[in-house]
DNA sequence: ACCTGAACACCGTTCAAGT
DNA sequence: ACCTGAACACCGTTCAAGT
């Protein structure tokens, strides 16, 4: 993590640069000022002249990872299309863990933060291309985005807790394990489903669930 | 917001309900040591005594919310009750908004912070009861606390950007406006679902969402 | 217009000292 | 065993001053 001397002068996108690659050499807490300042060799003051906060500086370094991930090829159905904007979504909160957080916080703020609204249109676009009633559009946008965050959000906090030494098979063998050694009256549904735990596949478990919600949409009874 | 004189002793039990109420009140930023020793009229020594740091108030304290949001009246049907935990954790997410964010934390951390187990035991019982064959329990499991953690921390944040003085149909009003403002050839499914967010209701979606995943769960196709 | 860097207010946490 | 409160290291942010 040496400091870089100043090559090209600063500017919006080399500090969101920057703040990418602290973010995911460190997790969160390996972007502040100083970290920033010395890695492009500044001071505070210097980057506040291109960001308004910190807060805007998570903004844009979200919205340049996620714009990123949401550019999938054409794929032969919406179907097919929308397992792989889920997919290019979970990989991408997968190997920046940071995103999952920032988020969920992003979820809101109004239409305003522009990474919401475009991962709606993403997936909204081959909902609509189902065939399935317009009144229903909204309704299972939702869901299958509620899903995505929700899933790549565990996974994220799995990733993070595995880090770069801790072996993916030894954690879930660990985790099924522990949850085998609970107590048996308070969690019965923990214990008998410790065993697949061990040897489930994330990305497969991922796409299951969407598939679980595609088929309640274009086959599925609806509520009474 | 008076500094309540110290009646009796400190305990886990007070520091941890006056976190809560400090979190209800102004949110993640409201919880300082500083405001935290302020209304228990004590010092910051004394908390750390019976508290080994700020994050693990933060887990006692969403601990102690979600307790409370799982247990749930008998239903008459699985799907029944699994409506009734999905509802109560909506409800227990919307007037605690800073739990969406923690929640995501706790999500990891192994099998260790109790939460998380215990809502996907909670579900998964459930899950268990409806009759589908035992391998797909796990994944259809987490297919709904992943729906149900996503769907509730985007309304936790609608929530947060509502806060008390603004209205909600006037929120509403507001996005689907700005909505139908975007430009055309880049976010088609926005504008033509605007008219629909305009109306909807949030509770109501949220079943619905988990109406989806139960009839995907109980009768549709399984991926080929 | 863009950058410098000292300074400010605030935060979580520690610890010697008290009872 | 439990609590006090001054002190420490660190954080985001500001701002007068430079070029």
């Amino acid at each position: 993590m040496a400091p870089r001397t100043r090559a090209e002068a600063l500017s919006r996108e080399r500090i969101v640069e920057a703040a990418v690659e602290l973010l995911d050499a460190d997790g969160e807490r390996g972007l502040t000022f100083r970290t920033l300042t010395e890695r492009l060799a500044t001071g505070p003051g210097a980057i506040y002249w291109h960001v308004p906060n910190k807060g805007a500086l998570l903004d844009a370094a979200t919205a340049s990872v996620i714009a990123a991930a949401l550019t999938v090829d054409a794929g032969r159905s919406p179907q097919d299309e929308i397992r792989a904007i889920g997919l290019s979504l979970f990989e991408a909160i997968e190997s920046h863990p940071w995103l999952s957080p920032q988020l969920a916080l992003q979820l809101s703020r109004s239409p305003r933060g522009s990474v919401t609204p475009r991962i709606f249109e993403a997936i909204g676009q081959r909902v609509s291309a189902l065939g399935i009633p317009e009144n229903t559009w909204f309704t299972a946008t939702s869901a299958l985005v509620h899903y995505v965050f929700g899933a790549a959000g565990q996974n994220a906090a799995n990733s993070r807790v595995l880090g770069p030494g801790v072996d993916r098979a030894e954690f879930l063998r660990a985790a099924a394990n522990a949850w085998e050694d609970l107590d048996p009256a308070e969690f019965p549904f923990l214990r008998s489903i410790a065993d697949e735990v061990r040897e489930h596949d994330d990305r497969e478990q991922f796409l299951t669930g969407i598939e679980l919600i595609l088929a309640g949409m274009t086959g599925g009874s609806r509520r009474p």
